[in-house]
DNA sequence: TACCTCCTGCAACGTTTGGTTGCACATGAG
DNA sequence: CTCATGTGCAACCAAACGTTGCAGGAGGTA
C-alpha cells in the first residue's frame, strides 16, 4: 500500500522538457541532441544534459552513428515508468473513494440519529 | 493526442515530499505544517513552503482553527491530478503498443520475403 | 591534403527551487 | 500573567535547469 516508486525514475519523468523529449523520441523513433533541440524551446546543451539524465535513469540509450550520437527510447523502462504513474494515480483514487464511502456512512448515521 | 497537462498541477505533484504530504493528509484527514513536519524527514518550514505550493495549485485548502492553520486535501483537484498521471501513462502505453505492432508487421514482411 | 561544415563536449555563469537555521510574533493553556 | 507551542519572515546554502562561449572531432568536397 506504500507508494514504493523508484525515485530516480520518477524525477527523470518529472521534468516537462524531458517528457516532451520522450514524446518526440517515441514519435520519430530516434534523435540526437541537435535534432531534439530544434524542436524544443531550449538550447542544444540543455537537451544534452536532459539526455544524460534520461540515460542514467535507463529511459533512453545512445548509439553512436558516425559523428553523431543517436538516442532511442528503452521501451521496457518507459513502460515501467508509465506503470508507476498509473499506480500513484490509482492509489490516490482508491483513498479518495474510501473517503467518499466513509462520508456517506457518516451521513447515513446522522440520518439515523435524526430518526 | 497532445499531452495537454496543467504544468502547475504537474510540478506540484512532481515533488516526492509533496506527494508524501498529500498521502499523509489523505490518511489523517487534515494536518498542519507542524504535525506534517513531525512525520516527514524535513523541517516544519520546508513543509510550510510545500503547503504554500500545494495551496497555489489548488490541491489543498487551509482553514484557520484557533492559533493553527489546518490543511485539507481538495478532493476534486487531486482527482484531476490523478487523471493527468493516468493520461500521460496511457499515452506512452499507446505509443509503445503502436511501435510494437509496427515491429511485428516488419517482422512478418521479412518472413514473407524469405518465403 | 586542406578547408569548411556540422555535431559534440566542457566550463563558467545566472536563476529557480528545496532545504536549513535563527529569530520574532501571536495565541491557547496553566 | 506566564509559559509553551504554532506560525511567519529573512538570510543563507546546495542542487537543478538553463544560458553563452569556446574548443575539438568527424564528414564532405575542392
Amino acid at each position: 500500500m506504500a507508494e514504493q516508486v523508484d525515485d530516480d525514475l520518477w524525477s527523470a519523468i518529472g521534468d516537462p522538457t524531458r517528457r516532451r523529449m520522450l514524446d518526440l523520441l517515441l514519435i520519430e523513433g530516434a534523435g540526437t541532441a541537435t535534432t531534439l533541440g530544434r524542436r524544443l524551446p531550449v538550447t542544444r546543451q540543455a537537451v544534452a544534459k536532459h539526455l544524460a539524465v534520461l540515460d542514467r535513469a535507463g529511459l533512453v540509450h545512445a548509439l553512436p552513428a558516425g559523428r553523431e550520437k543517436r538516442y532511442r527510447v528503452d521501451e521496457a523502462q518507459l513502460a515501467r515508468a508509465a506503470e508507476q504513474l498509473a499506480s500513484v494515480g490509482s492509489a490516490w483514487d482508491a483513498r479518495l473513494q474510501r473517503i467518499k464511502r466513509i462520508a456517506e456512512t457518516i451521513h447515513r448515521t446522522q440520518q439515523d440519529r435524526q430518526d
